[in-house]
RNA sequence: AGGCCGGUAGCUCAGCUGGUUAGAGCGCGCCCCUGAUAAGGGCGAGGUCGGAAGUUCAAGUCUUCUUCGGCCUACCA
């Protein structure tokens, strides 16, 4: 609470103490209580909390024993079964990978997912939580795969369906071990039933997803350039290729120049005609831009270039370690980066071997790299004739005059501007072949608007087969030439491919150079031979052909984000994202169970494509994904299949995830079709949060969640990213063990989960620290509140003022509290929540009913409705908290109120009495505070001069004009005795801890005096307040003792 | 290298649309209590808001640059 500075103009200053103390011994004697030997020890007769509750949890013990607990109650069960009257809310749980122990990361993400269902279970939904784990994908195979060699048995003479059958025991057994981790953090869902992407009604539900997509025209069959090992004929992942040094046959090779076409002619007229452009204002230059677009919008036609291109013989250089793919090559990229020049040879230099060049060639070439190209072609001197712009240039494939070409080389190379082009190496021109390489194909495909302007195919052209040899698109003469040797001795070695390649090369007279060099390459981590890069048949689910991109983007519009800026990072990404590449070359995942004719129709095109995809799923629902592989075609088909043959790729794993919402939400009756939430880490925008999202729109037209949530990264006590090799690695189990699942729960709801979330020592011990203050304070209650029963409580009216305000408190915080649950902001909850134990109750309100609670008369109404709102605190405290603190709230729960099968996870949180508001209270107990903060001061400034030790030895007197509206309003006195003695209220002293506070019309000092130098002052026995009259104690304390006697 | 995001006291966090001497709790130091006791209470010392420049009468809050860190750009999940 927000306490206003009222500023008091009669603070105590140091001065004034020093001399007051003077003043003490002059004003009043010293006078003892004496010393009765026979005095009564009245420490009987206080009423003191009582509890067995143990001040130290011992929570690694006792955690799993409440886990225990809960199981044996069935309490997921019991939540289902609950009333729930706001109905289902449903957080779907993203798949951690069935591989590994559980880390800080699905630590933080399970807990987090936890604490939310919790919430919401308790604000009155069915919050039914399934988890899930995501099995299938290349790092089980990896593991499955080593498993076998290390029995000498290579993943070749492993039969597939017995491989798959050790990937699903591998995934099962890692899916057990999570599980209990999962299950040892508190988190409670239906671990009996979670869901698997291997369960083969998943495998069928995820087939029927793909048959669905291919039946709406969304899946198309192209190309891409993979890694690819031809000795073990299969695809390689980036993580199973090492880089090793590599003998290649470097070559440098002439393209001819063809022609030059319209834009780059034109725009260069322009350019000239304007002069230099970097005169021109702004609207001018945008003229000049409109005109070149104009000008170049002009498809096809024809120009013969600038004026250096008269006559012919003029060619573009370039370098390749990798000859054997000039057969492929059908672009040359460059850079508008790079200056090049025209290089005129002049004369060579005299060599035993014939030069593949000759004075009066023309070559170009990048101005840095032309000394290089020079030496390499035995070039000895040359003249420079001109600047070259590529742009537009269209050059001859150097194989177009081959013997035996059958005109297959016949067709136009363009220049392709691309950014990957350097002139750190080669020639400033990079050799394009879209078959083999990463880079060619995304300049290639990147460029199909131009290249169909200048009437060339865009088709990638698949010109090697599984084992690395030509295909038959190939002229005759390369079909069935091995690039790489895949048996024999000489495993590993270049096959025939390069030679021949080379003997082309130079019969047309297009090779400049040849060489040899070693350079580290691809290499298989499991045979060591080289890796090369291919293009092979690939599905794609397109981005456009039904839209789906437009549906996404829609879908994201209706999406609620936290943080906000997600929903930015996700629409980023999907408006930019290419076709979804679906198809794997792997063992273990979901089958494309597609089949596909020999003229290229699918399945899923036929008439009686319903019964063929019933026959499919029935086929996996009943055998998993060997349902498909095991089965021939013509099964399926139901004829004879001998024109179709069955796709054997697999699925993307993310296409598994990506359909969880279907075979679980969709599936499942307990659960509804759209999730209200998603909850992963930033990491999945690219990953499941769009995977989700795009197969759902492309099945459904809509995003299978109504929210996303993500998490930022745990990170080190320095913000850097934690690993094993880095050493910085916290362990949940470590942590588990020493402290608690419970401390664990207790770091993420103190964090910040939208940022990066740090995690070290001192975080932990924070937390510890956080934990101690928290259960002592609900300990304090529960001994407070000891046979405590609703028949002790005291109706609001009847309550004093500061009963009235904690009340007033309880109902603000119930307030806020629902709108941080309907927010997820758990943060929020926490840090305010434990604000309101130490500054609220610990400091303030127990402190000031202490007294009360120890020493008033048992049945006096003061004491009741301390226990009475003290109650109300603990209902709300410990429900408020019982999502963050699973364990803890339990068992201070069961400490109250023992039963059998009662748990505070039962209970929802509880809504705030209208009457409870109370604006006035609070404002008259915010001028209290600024008081009792002053006086403290005041009295801090005596003990530090040793004048008093406890505060009750103080007296305090102040000017009456600043507290008199607060007191009214709180009808508070400033006597010092209580009225009625069995039944006290509430007096100014009380709220001090000070044994008398006086206001006064003619002070205008704050002044603090020693009442136990004081004269006619006696210190209470029991109650140890000094007090004015006869006796050892006080006139309340008699009654008290008197009721306990009595 | 590019895209996105973040950097407020030792720690965890507040600081809304720019506006008085930047807040809280914890921790720390000192003190009190010994009837919440391996607890409880009080007082106090700690940040100029990663750094620099700029816009403005005024910037933690806007702009630019810079630095540090994180995530993403994989046939990893």
């Amino acid at each position: 609470m927000a306490r206003s500075a009222k500023p008091y103009s009669n603070r105590v200053t140091v001065r004034e103490h020093a001399s007051l103390r003077l003043q003490i011994p002059l004003l009043y004697e010293t006078s003892m209580t004496d010393s009765n030997s026979t005095a009564r020890d009245y420490r009987e007769t206080l009423f003191l909390p009582k509890t067995d509750f143990p001040m130290r949890a011992g929570l690694p013990k006792a955690e799993p024993k409440w886990l225990e607990r809960w199981d044996k109650l069935d309490l997921y069960g019991k939540q289902r079964a609950a009333e729930n009257a706001k109905g289902q809310w449903t957080l779907h749980d993203g798949p951690p990978y069935a591989n590994g122990h559980i880390h800080m990361g699905t630590t933080l993400n399970k807990v987090h997912k936890d604490i939310i269902n919790r919430s919401q279970q308790m604000a009155g939904h069915n919050a039914n939580y399934v988890p899930g784990w995501d099995c299938h994908g290349l790092p089980i195979e990896w593991k499955v795969e080593e498993e076998f060699r290390a029995k000498g048995r290579s993943k070749d003479d492993v039969p597939a369906s017995e491989f798959r059958a050790r990937c699903r025991e591998y995934a099962a057994h890692w899916v057990d071990i999570q599980k209990a981790e999962f299950k040892r953090l508190g988190v409670i869902g239906d671990w009996e039933n979670p869901y698997l992407t291997m369960r083969p009604e998943s495998e069928a539900r995820i087939c029927a997803e793909l048959l669905k997509i291919a039946r709406t025209g969304q899946l198309y069959r192209g190309s891409k350039p993979i890694m690819w090992s031809p000795v073990e004929q299969t695809a390689l992942a980036e993580a199973e290729v090492e880089y090793a040094d590599r003998r290649a046959t470097a070559i440098y090779v002439k393209f001819p120049v063809r022609e030059r076409r319209g834009r780059a002619v034109d725009a260069n007229i322009i350019d000239k005609i304007v002069g230099n452009s970097e005169s021109l204002d702004q609207d001018e230059q945008g003229y000049v831009d409109a005109l070149k677009n104009f000008i170049s919008s002009g498809q096809g036609q024809m120009e013969t270039g600038g004026e250096f291109l008269q006559d012919a013989e003029f060619s573009i250089v370039i370098w390749t370690t990798t000859p054997w793919t000039i057969p492929a090559n059908r672009a040359v990229s460059y850079s508008a980066k790079i200056k090049y020049g025209l290089y005129e040879v002049v004369e060579m230099e005299e060599s035993e071997f014939e030069p593949w060049s000759k004075p009066g060639d023309k070559l170009m070439v990048a101005d840095d790299l032309w000394t290089t190209v020079a030496k390499a072609g035995l070039i000895k001197s040359a003249k420079r004739l001109d600047d070259v712009n590529p742009e537009g240039l269209v050059l001859d494939h150097p194989l177009k005059n081959m013997t035996d070409s059958e005109g297959k080389y016949d067709f136009p190379v363009p220049l392709l501007e691309g950014s990957h082009v350097t002139a750190d190496a080669g020639t400033g021109f990079v050799h394009t072949a879209p078959s083999h390489g990463e880079d060619d194909y995304i300049v290639w495909t990147s460029n199909q608007m131009k290249l169909e302007g200048l009437g060339i195919d865009p088709v990638v052209p698949m010109t090697l087969d599984d084992k690395g040899c030509y295909t038959d698109i190939m002229p005759t003469r390369f079909q069935g030439l091995d690039v790489i040797r895949t048996s024999g001795k000489k495993r590993g070695q270049d096959g025939k491919a390069n030679g021949e390649v080379l003997k082309a090369l130079v019969e047309c007279g297009n090779l400049l150079a040849r060489g040899v060099l070693t350079l580290r390459d691809a290499h298989s981590w499991r045979s060591k031979a080289p890796v090369i890069r291919r293009a092979t048949p690939q599905w794609f689910i397109s981005m456009s052909k039904a839209g789906l991109r437009d549906k996404a983007m829609a879908a994201i519009e209706e999406t609620q984000f936290w943080p906000p800026r997600a929903k930015n990072r996700l629409s980023t990404m999907v408006a930019d994202r290419p076709d979804w590449l679906i198809s794997r070359q792997r063992a273990w995942g979901v089958p494309i169970t597609l089949m596909v004719h020999k003229d290229g129709a699918l399945h899923t095109e036929r008439a009686d494509a319903d019964a063929i995809d019933a026959r499919i799923l029935a086929a996996v629902e009943k055998d998993g994904v060997d349902g498909w592989f095991d089965t021939d075609a013509s099964v399926f088909l139901g004829e004879d299949a001998s024109d179709w043959e069955k796709v054997t790729d697999i699925l993307d794993v993310w296409f598994d995830s990506g359909c969880t919402h279907a075979f679980c939400l969709k599936e499942r009756d307990d659960l509804p079709d759209r999730a209200d939430l998603y909850l992963e880490g930033s990491d999945q925008h690219r990953g499941w949060f769009q995977s989700s999202l795009l197969e759902s729109c492309a099945v459904y037209g809509e995003a299978p969640y109504k929210g996303v949530m993500t998490d930022g990264f745990v990170v080190d006590k320095n913000g850097m990213k934690m690993g094993k090799s880095l050493g910085n690695a916290v362990s949940p189990e470590d942590i588990n063990k020493q402290y608690g699942a419970e401390i664990l729960r207790l770091w993420v709801a103190s964090s910040d989960t939208t940022n990066d979330l740090k995690i070290g020592d001192e975080i932990i011990k924070t937390n510890v620290d956080a934990y101690r203050k928290l259960r002592n304070t609900l300990r304090y209650m529960i001994g407070a509140l000891d046979g405590y029963s609703d028949a002790d409580a005291v109706s609001y009216d009847d309550m004093p003022a500061l009963e009235k305000w904690v009340l007033h408190r309880l109902s603000d915080l119930t307030e806020q509290h629902k709108g941080w649950v309907a927010d997820h902001d758990h943060k929020r909850i926490f840090s305010t929540l434990f604000n309101f134990c130490t500054t609220d109750l610990s400091s303030f309100y127990f402190d000031i009913r202490k007294d009360a609670l120890y020493c008033d008369p048992l049945d006096s109404t003061r004491r009741r409705a301390c226990r009475t709102v003290m109650n109300e605190i603990f209902l709300r405290l410990t429900t408020w908290l019982a999502p963050i603190m699973c364990f803890t709230m339990e068992e201070v729960w069961q400490a109250r109120f023992p039963s059998e099968d009662g748990s505070v996870h039962l209970e929802v949180f509880r809504d705030a009495p209208a009457a409870w508001q109370n604006q006035a209270i609070a404002e008259a107990m915010t001028g209290i505070q600024t008081f009792r903060d002053q006086a403290f001061d005041s009295i801090e400034t005596l003990r530090r001069e040793g004048v008093i030790k406890s505060s009750l030895e103080a007296s305090i007197r102040a000017s009456k004009s600043c507290l008199s509206d607060e007191m009214a309003a709180l009808g508070l006195t400033d006597a010092t005795d209580y009225t009625d003695p069995a039944n006290p209220s509430d007096v100014l002293a009380d709220y001090l801890i000070v044994s008398k506070c006086q206001l006064s019309v003619d002070s205008d000092d704050m002044l603090v005096t020693d009442l136990k130098a004081a004269k006619g002052w006696t210190k209470c026995d029991r109650s140890w307040k000094y007090f004015q009259g006869e006796g050892d104690i006080t006139p309340r304390d008699a009654a008290a003792v008197a009721a306990f006697d009595g």
